[in-house]
DNA sequence: CGAGTTCTTGAACCCGAGGTCAAAAATCAG
DNA sequence: CTGATTTTTGACCTCGGGTTCAAGAACTCG
């Protein structure tokens, strides 16, 4: 009973999202988000009480969706090496082609609001340690389908992905394509 | 002649750089300015024309300052990869060690800023360019010094340790010091 | 000393950010 | 249809951000 909302939550989540990743969450404004949703301010925090909160939600669908396309993209064929240098491409390749330089919503976040929000640094945090996982997961797959050394410390060469991978992110802010895709094969050089 | 300034204008845009890397550009108010500097609003905006131009300042300060450092650092004594690594080790103790997660002014702004103000993107770069540029003289000393093998490509490596390096300051402000460490262990492991 | 100049400062200004609300609209149960 | 319930919406409110300004203070020159 009730009247019926007249939009889906999970679709005004993922525009804020959009938006929250273009301009950072302190130069979003209710009026940016009610215009990007098409959802009046009104109802927006009626359904979501805050932009603090619908910011956590729109953070929570952005790690979600990145580890799914990660988790999707390492389980493909292939040595582990090159699965992990296409993924990186791909990264850097979607970062730069895209209208504005946006790059990583979680490392933004954590720039921001690192050490003055409690919340958002934590949901960074539990992003990277799952990336962590994957590329973990990634590593050790290769050591059993031989592509990848046995006596390699999978779990400090993870680590050391989801650091490359942060720096990357940043660095497309500011250096072109092919600067990017020679640090990547500096970086898979130990692999 | 006319009254003299009661305050130093480089001392003032100090205090700014603190304020700003620590609590970020848009979250920074003149409020905050005049209190952390202790000269009131009308009188930085008589000397600074405004809040981004100041801020400017503060940017072009850290920059000059974290060539100094880096460079003054490097010159020591010893292999590249030793000094590297120290160097390394040193901003992240820095990180870490401070009462509040910041991470790299430079980081934070284009993070913050990126791709939405040329001007301070730009001014990114080129600190990050200065980087890489100590980074490979550091690497063709140890190539003369004979500490690193010859043939690497010292440009690209230097390409890579910055990214290294930003990468992992962006990691310090959610990870431990000593899986920082680690990491750093793993990125030299090619020199 | 006055005139001219430059700096200082709090008060005041405008606007937009973040949030609240009252009234209207849409649904369902009886 | 009535009433109970839930959502929608723009109008409205408050507050603080970024900036300007008018008045005064401190200096130099003649």
């Amino acid at each position: 009973m009730g009247r019926p909302k007249n939009f889906e939550p999970d679709v005004v989540v993922a525009q804020a999202m959009q938006t929250f990743w273009t301009k950072g969450y302190a130069d979003t404004s209710p009026a940016d988000l009610a215009e990007a949703t098409g959802v009046a301010k009104g109802s927006l925090y009626h359904c979501f009480g805050s932009k603090r909160e619908l910011f956590a939600k729109a953070l929570e669908l952005y790690g979600r969706t990145a580890s799914e396309v990660t988790e999707e993209f390492l389980a493909r064929p292939g040595t582990a090496k090159d699965g992990i240098r296409a993924y990186l491409v791909l990264l850097m390749d979607m970062d730069l082609d895209g209208p504005v330089q946006r790059g990583c919503l979680a490392q933004n976040t954590v720039s921001e609001l690192g050490g003055r929000d409690e919340e958002a640094t934590r949901a960074v945090h539990r992003m990277e340690q799952r990336m962590i996982e994957l590329f973990t997961a990634r590593i050790e797959r290769g050591q059993r389908d031989g592509d990848v050394a046995k006596d390699l410390d999978a779990k400090a060469q993870a680590l050391f992905l989801q650091t490359t991978l942060t720096g990357l992110r940043v660095m497309a802010k500011t250096f072109d394509r092919k600067t990017l895709y020679g640090v990547i094969d500096t970086a898979l050089a130990g692999l």
